[in-house]
DNA sequence: CGCCAGGGGTGACATCTGTCACGCCCGTAT
DNA sequence: ATACGGGCGTGACAGATGTCACCCCTGGCG
């Protein structure tokens, strides 16, 4: 029997999945969270050998998760993801997962995808790696991606700054190179493109 | 037999979905379409009892679809949304909706609202109707949340400005006037507010 | 060792943005 | 008819933003 935990913050495909792998008779669903925390603190409680987690989640995401749990316990994650760039793909599989999944795939995948884990297998889905294969790498920098992550919200150059500890006219320093590699005129067009590529 | 067509673009929820519904010995899923072209054409086609749509779809949204069916052919429609605000709830009402509800709400009342709006009635979430209730209109005017979608991805004054045929200057006012009602201080987190509001 | 990329910083400058105070035109409610 | 609000526009101005040249420091690497 597999014991499962399920994590997704939308209550709809959660139960969903749920109802479906109770219909599996080597799938025993053990727990069904909403958010990040919620996960962590249940997998660490219940020790289920897989864990099928959402990329998408308020606080802690699908990733940070599976880091956490990687540390602590003896359990296998699959990433489940409807953006499924090459991005978030590189950053699910440092980070150890050992299923990455998009939400591309149909639900009946789900069951299989969660038995080839259970038994020791990596699942990447084949789709994502050719795309993560012909590899478009950030061209930025790490401290460029960090000005980026922190102005995301429509910041000022002063909130990205103190935020960052970083003098003001460094941030508009990165924000400069960064709108060159990228070829556009402002921050916002320039985060929209990282996060279309997955880089934040 | 209610003969129900589901449109969503993601396939793991849609074939979940299905899944579930097929257990149900009083419905009958005929169609999944992945897209607003695709429902349109496929609904002509079958002529549905109830369409259970996605509102988030490439193309037409769900809204849209609702409209035009409803114009033609004697379905009702249901709206499924991740995001379910008031103004996205007014929008759908005032297109001939039939049911609302959103994807924070479990797999297993998927099918009891199927059923009501199979039999006449219509149904909202009431969580999000008390919400709607609660009237947080948008406060601003037409013109200022066309100036607001126009310039939703970072754009410029002046490419705002061509696109509205304008003057760079009342572009300019009209931000103005839109930072201060909504209190904050650049155009990017004006536009995730009203995003967030479903004003645009 | 020198060289060089990357992080961090400064100062100066041109431009863009946001603000404010006006004015004009139009539809409509009083 | 008059007043009023909304859309549209101008001009002026302060402050934010983006660009550029140049600085220092650090940690590889040939």
């Amino acid at each position: 029997m597999i014991r499962v935990l399920l994590a997704d913050d939308e209550a709809m495909i959660r139960s969903a999945l749920a109802a479906l792998l109770r219909l599996e008779d080597d799938i025993e669903v053990i727990a069904e969270c909403e958010d990040g925390e919620q996960a962590v603190a249940e997998a660490l409680r219940l020790q289920p050998d897989v864990c099928l987690l959402d990329l998408e989640m308020p606080g802690l995401d699908g990733v940070q998760v599976s880091e956490r749990l990687n540390r602590a316990i003896a359990t296998r994650c699959i990433v489940v993801t409807r953006h499924a760039r090459p991005g978030v793909l590189r950053r699910a599989l440092a980070s150890g997962v050992a299923g990455f999944l998009p939400k591309s795939r149909g639900a009946h995948e789900v069951a299989a995808v969660i038995r080839r884990v259970a038994a020791g297998a990596r699942y990447v889905d084949p789709e994502v790696a050719a795309d993560a294969l012909s590899d478009e790498r950030s061209p930025l920098t790490d401290r460029e991606l960090d000005v980026l992550r922190a102005g995301r919200r429509g910041e000022t150059t002063g909130q990205i700054a103190r935020a960052l500890s970083l003098a003001p006219g460094t941030v508009r320093n990165h924000i400069s190179v960064i709108l060159g590699k990228l070829s556009v005129g402002t921050r916002q067009q320039a985060v929209l493109i990282a996060e279309e590529r997955g880089w934040i």
